[in-house]
DNA sequence: GGGAGTATGGAACACGGTTCCAAAATGTGT
DNA sequence: ACACATTTTGGAACCGTGTTCCATACTCCC
């Protein structure tokens, strides 16, 4: 491991040098084709021109690079955050659909956003998030909890949607796992699924953008009826 | 792989026969004690006085097995949730919580339980969740929509909250680790960073289950609020 | 009691993360 | 320029894991 972290692109040093940067770069790429499994350290190795040994000096060990390639792709979110000038709630769910839609466009990477913040973007986007919230008349106690929670959605349920397609989306394509899950609900017994023997046809045709936003919107009128409660919308 | 799965205890076969249930069972001991890292074939073939080949009779890969486990506890938290009387919201309410609290207990499960629904208890969660929702006002066209916000809600949450723990609590303490984040929060410019500078004490104290209650509060008010528009609770 | 099918368990295979270390490249003091 | 210290490289080797294979053992049924 480098005594000083990130000594970055001084001019110094070779000019093939390896950085944190550039295999976190490389790796995305990797991920992005072949998903956490596929990333190796020997293909990535050889992707740079180099071996395994080589980016130890630089990572310490996979877990940390795929947190690293996570919040390198978090990022990309609030470039494609509108900056609007609406309201505090309008600005969160806008924030909260660039996350998820980042995120689906990188599906390894949903589950491995994690709370509390302590890489770069996810602080970041926790911090745009409690300063939304502090624009609400919500009082000032509440703000921790209130924007962790909101943080927290936005991060599980984004996993919760997008990590079964790396899962399954390997072998089927996603309608036909659907049309498949939809059977095997039909199949069950209505006395004791009541809930999922009717709403097959519901599962097979569902948005999955939809069900991010339609728990987005409960959350934030529920934060609107707190934050203003003597004022219900219409 | 047994042509009939699930042959089960009919009496039948030897005394010591291993069994997809047993298997299961064994591999929960074993994760609530080592984390999922920890489990492996060749300890838990130990465990059960076998080799390896014998498990892979009974269950497809570790993957499957995993999810199976996970499942498995998940069913705990219908025993431990109440049954009582009162409103819909209050007990979904009720049952997200005993979800979570759950989960807790076997934080390797927390990030296993996924949706669409497939395995038993997923299903009847996402169905007592769907049953409940339909018992408020709200038209029947959005039950699916929210039926499933609420089910991502407290499974992706729950992950997001329970996991981190069998993350960086192998080595450091919750505590520590928080004092620890709080302090580099602190270390933050106040200028990029405004609202997560001014909330490190916050992080310090807060409580985990306090945040889940926070989001899923918030999450039932904008459902109540949609089921009975007019009558905003006090 | 013998034969078909079921189930077992241990050895072997393939492969991935990680460590090790000798060599190369770079920087530094003289 | 030139040795020396330091940083960085890269490939080989280590270790452990999921998984497969297959000879053996066990049941059941005729």
């Amino acid at each position: 491991m480098p005594r000083t972290r990130g000594r970055a692109p001084d001019g110094k040093g070779r000019a093939d040098a390896l950085s944190p940067e550039i295999i976190v770069g490389a790796a995305v790429v990797l991920l992005d084709e072949l998903g956490e499994r596929g990333l190796t350290f020997r293909l990535l190795a050889k992707q740079l021109n180099t071996g395994p040994g080589a980016l130890y000096w630089h990572v310490t060990n996979k877990d940390e690079l795929v947190a690293l390639a996570a919040d390198h792709v978090l990022g990309h979110a609030f470039a494609a955050a509108p900056r609007l000038e609406e309201g505090a709630g309008a600005q969160l769910r806008a924030l909260a659909i660039a996350v998820f839609d980042t995120l689906d466009r990188h599906p390894w990477a949903a589950s491995h956003v994690t709370a509390p913040a302590t890489l770069a973007n996810a602080l970041r986007l926790l911090d745009r998030i409690g300063t939304l919230v502090a624009q609400t008349g919500l009082p000032a106690e509440r703000h921790f909890a209130v924007s962790t929670a909101i943080s927290y959605y936005i991060t599980g349920v984004s996993a919760q949607i997008i990590t079964p397609r790396t899962v399954v989306g390997a072998t089927t394509s996603r309608d036909a796992f659907l049309t498949r899950t939809a059977e095997r609900w039909e199949e069950l017994d209505p006395a004791d699924y009541p809930f999922l023997t009717r709403t097959t046809t519901d599962l097979r045709d569902h948005d999955d953008r939809d069900q991010f936003t339609t728990g987005l919107d409960l959350l934030l009128d529920g934060l609107n009826m707190t934050a203003e409660p003597r004022r219900p919308p219409a």
